[in-house]
DNA sequence: AGATATCACCCCACTTTTACCCACTACGAT
DNA sequence: ATCGTAGTGGGTAAAAGTGGGGTGATATCT
């Protein structure tokens, strides 16, 4: 599965290496190496997927009712910034100008595991991001009600 | 399976470009590069079936009650407006003027991937749709209800 | 009916983007 | 030191996307 952290640089062209450790988790855990990588439906970060996964969680989003307009964003959202992508001999892949856009990936780049998937960040964001997490001292109450 | 974004752009003839992905899905999945193209039911855009999807969602409207008015007018705005066409040899297709109007399309064109079918838009109406996505953060007791 | 306009279709030419290949550096292990 | 692997930069051929004719069919007007 996804551990870890690695930062990574971003070329002009717009490709970033894909952590060798992802790579193997890829190639050994799931026989394919190929990425469904979409913008996170929640926070400005990208979200890259194993093929399966990415099955499981749109077989979920097609379960939303196309009746209701803020379930038809959310599902555009997702389904329509979506790529397959598959490393190339350095293993590299090329985030397209539309999700690089939505993330706001500039040169320095963030992979964040999250166990079946993982999170691409630009660094910035990343930064901000944890330094609240250490800054905010989380609420006791919240962690009694998740059980932690 | 149709995903991602394109931005392509509609010349003055009315021809836009079917983005090759999209070609490539309909050759390698379907056998049959042949489209079928209707205003949507529910938003003001285009949107796209191959031959066999198509059949599905005409099986349907089939099913709905010449008796209800509302019905009748559902049926009528999908299946009175479709049209047939196939890519030419640049993997363009003219889009009817009758539709272009529809779906208030002008120079500047989007494609958004929905899985079995894909949406065509006009940018700006597209821009407005995802942009209060963004602005907006999802309800979480919506998210909450839908699982996800 | 004949002349004229309009539209869809096909072909060609150009620009931009992407895919693929090769080369280099940094670092760790042997 | 040397080898192997991870990560980075760049160049080049192919493909995608775009604009603009020409032609033949159909429609319109006189």
């Amino acid at each position: 599965m996804f551990l870890g952290g690695y930062a990574n640089s971003m070329d002009e062209k717009g490709r970033v290496n894909i952590p060798a450790d992802y790579r193997d988790v890829l190639r050994n855990q799931h026989g394919d190496c190929r990425l469904i990588i979409t913008r996170d439906l929640l926070d400005d970060c990208l979200r890259a997927y194993p093929v399966a996964r990415w099955r499981d969680w749109l077989a979920k989003l097609e379960k939303l009712p196309a009746s209701n307009r803020t379930a038809r964003r959310i599902y555009r959202r997702v389904v329509s910034s979506a790529v397959v992508l598959e490393p190339d001999k350095q293993g590299r892949v090329l985030i397209p100008a539309s999700l690089r856009q939505a993330a706001q990936l500039r040169k320095a780049v963030h992979f964040a595991g999250a166990n079946q998937t993982f999170e691409i960040w630009d660094s910035k964001l990343w930064q901000q991001e944890t330094e609240l997490v250490d800054a905010e001292d989380f609420d006791p109450a919240m962690l009694d009600e998740f059980g932690l």
